[in-house]
DNA sequence: GTTTATAATAAGGTTATACTTATAATAAAC
DNA sequence: GTTTATTATAAGTATAACCTTATTATAAAC
């Protein structure tokens, strides 16, 4: 087992470059005793002399060649990693881990990348999965961010909200309350709704709605995606309530209309959630203030 | 200016394997707050955490995450530096740098060739360059050992014997003497003889031989390879003399003859030479002791 | 020979390192 | 709540790391 030090490396670097005791004790600020010391420490470590001494000049033995090679390449190592270290401080680079609930799934992407452009050098891990296992990636520690509707009420977890997220009827375009204004939510009472499955945080926004209403709603198919839900409801199944967000393209396509009914959109929100006590990595840090700053008026912008 | 220890290193991975620092404790066989000590002055030195505390389980940060990699790398490159030191020590592996004189040419490649198979792993770097340079070479010291016939009386350098070096005098296969045994000397007064430059060794140890035996000869035309020699003596532009392992090519296939003059062969001694005091590599001592031990009978094997 | 340049060696001292033990703090498990 | 498992902190210590100055040894240059 060899116990070198950094600093015999060091030491040997420079007499190796030098090859010269005096020129290396000079170069680093020490008398030529101190090197001759590191160097033989450095001799005595390996077992095998380094230099050899003919006259008043030295020489690398073969053994010198061999370590100064290794030598070099851990400096350089060490060097990197003082980049690389330097570089996560700076911010100048970083990776970002961050789950999102499949619904946010509608605009996140848009956002990390406004926000990739603006921090180059940033990678970010994105994974969308429904809001069980992004709680639990949350606990587990093997996310810094989560982006989702509901914040748990779990004391563990620190959350905050960045964005509205409107909850909007949407109907196919053929549908006859796409005609009228300021419906009344009692008309709803005769549609049927297809829904997300139990537990999804906009099936119990809209439950608690129409419950605040006193309005009992026929439940059509129950889906896990909101996808399933669209192309459903342009298929004529029924009604849909869901985040304007996720249906930015059917709307705009014409696909999907939004039923003016009184009372919506219901304003939810979004919100950027983490472990408490986590410690944000910087660029975990700045992507929750860039959402909590900007991420509203971006998504604005984006649709005009 | 980051000053980290390898020690840091080292217990920064055992932590970061494990992911616990009582674990790496016992790992290490110290106590755990050993193990904070060096993580904590670790931190300290790069300026960033390494690990988050979440509860009783620690994390890696992305900084740890970071730092681990470059560590990785570092202990494997000083695993790797270590082994390589180790086989330069058991000369398993090595480099030998040797010259030789132009007329050891003949017979050197035939020994190293040898001295490589049995040591696997070694590399030769053979120069082949006329006396003088030979010569320089030593006292520059860009060479380990060198291999000529008369050695410098130089007494910074070490030279030993370690094969005879017989001269011959070669005709061509239709000259007169050919036939004859026992050769006066006198016989040759009347013989040209073709010579190598003055200053080589072949050359000083002829003139020493007629001098001694006050017989004046005939020099005919002088160069300064024995290639040439041998060439002109089969044209029939005189005698030569030569070492004999010169010449083995020749005489094996009948184009040059060696005549049995009285007093031939001279026996002159071929030397491995090293300059005083220099440590030899261990590669290098091998082959010395090798040429010492076995190259007169290797040499001696190989001619039946 | 003397001078000069270089490295080795010896003696000594300060500091920092790398531990230890003991105890406190924290959070999870029960 | 109590217990258990973990890490942090504090205080103390032996030692080795690292350097200095002073001197010696060596060989090269003059």
């Amino acid at each position: 087992m060899l116990h070198l030090t950094l600093r015999q490396l060091k030491v040997f670097e420079s007499v190796a470059r030098h090859l010269s005791y005096s020129r290396a004790a000079d170069e680093l600020h020490l008398t030529q005793p101190a090197v001759s010391m590191q160097i033989k420490q450095l001799e005595d470590n390996i077992s095998l002399p380094l230099f050899e001494h003919l006259g008043k000049r030295i020489y690398l033995t073969e053994a010198g060649r061999e370590l100064y090679q290794y030598s070099r390449a851990i400096s350089q190592q060490l060097a990197d990693m003082e980049v690389a270290l330097d570089e996560l401080k700076g911010m100048e680079r970083g990776k970002l881990n961050i789950s999102v609930v499949t619904t946010a799934n509608y605009f996140a992407p848009h956002l990390l990348a406004k926000f990739c452009q603006r921090f180059r050098g940033v990678t970010v891990s994105l994974n969308v999965s429904n809001r069980e296992t992004v709680l639990k990636q949350l606990t587990d520690n093997l996310i810094d961010l989560a982006i989702m509707g509901q914040p748990p009420e779990n004391l563990d977890i620190d959350s905050e909200s960045f964005m509205e997220n409107p909850l909007v009827v949407v109907a196919p375009p053929n549908h006859p309350l796409c005609q009228e204004h300021n419906i009344p939510v009692k008309r709803l009472a005769n549609e049927t709704f297809l829904v997300r499955e139990s537990g999804s945080g906009t099936r119990s926004a809209m439950e608690r709605f129409f419950a605040a209403h006193k309005i009992n709603i026929n439940k059509g198919m129950e889906t896990d995606t909101t996808e399933a839900i669209k192309q459903a409801v342009q298929a004529g199944m029924g009604l849909g309530i869901m985040s304007q967000h996720t249906a930015e393209l059917e709307l705009e396509t014409g696909r999907l209309k939004i039923l003016e009914v009184q009372g919506f959109p219901i304003i939810r929100y979004w919100h950027v959630v983490n472990r408490k006590n986590k410690r944000l990595s910087s660029v975990a840090n700045a992507f929750r203030e860039f959402l909590l700053k900007e991420a509203a008026k971006l998504m604005d912008e984006s649709k005009n």
